[in-house]
DNA sequence: GTTATTATTGCAACAATGTTGCATTAGTTG
DNA sequence: CAACTAATGCAACATTGTTGCAATAATAAC
């Protein structure tokens, strides 16, 4: 299955590249105006996904919201950091920090969601 | 509005208190052989959670956890630890291991929400 | 450039989680 | 017991996300 360029899909990436923030679903549909159907946004980014160019991080708000990846190396992919969301102006950002917990004996992870909310800078 | 004591809410008390886990609404409604309306484990879930019994954890299957308060004194309630899940026998543990994280200047937190995911002792 | 192949899209339908409206039931108080 | 009203059950709804399938269009082959 060889990947097609299209125009939904580069929108969404430039979308993602250009918020420097990760984005819902939702979050597209909006700045597209509705051009694309949700259900090629959701597929779009799952793409995205499987193929190691974002992350999905689901927040307590009920949705999941999509990060470029940065600083994965090819298939070494580690997305154990925080992310903020700002509670007045929606905005989710990747935090640089890494999320460090030391599980009980025997335990084994395999993954990490860890969201931080409250209010950024600007909506103090 | 005064509370009263039901059998939907001992019975759910119960459950949390003898699994010693968190619970999400589907696995109370299994507990319960079906015998109280999910609606209404809903409503008493949130109760709980209004009343300081318990605090709600989101995790990233898309469900809601509730676990009971330990620790938290009369109105003042921290629910800053780590939660994991096991990805085998579904049981969701609140950990002692509070979460650290140091946010970019000028950022408010007011909430936290940290999951691992993984194999349990019993499930490795 | 034309054709063939099939990845991608759009739409409808569905699933899962959770909430709300409203009539009925049943704790609590006197 | 009677009155009051918190709690429940049911139907309906909202939101987020997925799946089936026919139509479209990107890419490769000719
Ligand atoms: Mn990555
Ligand atoms: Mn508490
Ligand atoms: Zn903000
Ligand atoms: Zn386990």
């Amino acid at each position: 299955m060889k990947r097609r360029t299209t125009p939904a899909q580069t929108a969404i990436l430039d979308l993602l590249k250009s918020s420097g923030s990760a984005l819902s679903q939702d979050m597209i549909e909006q700045k597209m105006k509705g051009e694309t159907d949700r259900v090629t946004i959701y597929r779009v980014l799952n793409r995205f996904c499987e193929d190691g160019l974002t992350h999905r991080i689901v927040s307590d708000d009920g949705k999941s919201y999509f990060a470029l990846c940065h600083g994965c190396q090819g298939n070494h992919h580690t997305h154990d950091h925080f992310h903020f969301r700002c509670l007045t102006c929606q905005k989710v950002e990747c935090l640089s920090e890494k999320v460090q917990v030391s599980l009980p004996q025997g335990y084994r992870a395999t993954n990490v969601n860890a969201w931080v909310s409250g209010y950024c800078a600007g909506c103090i």
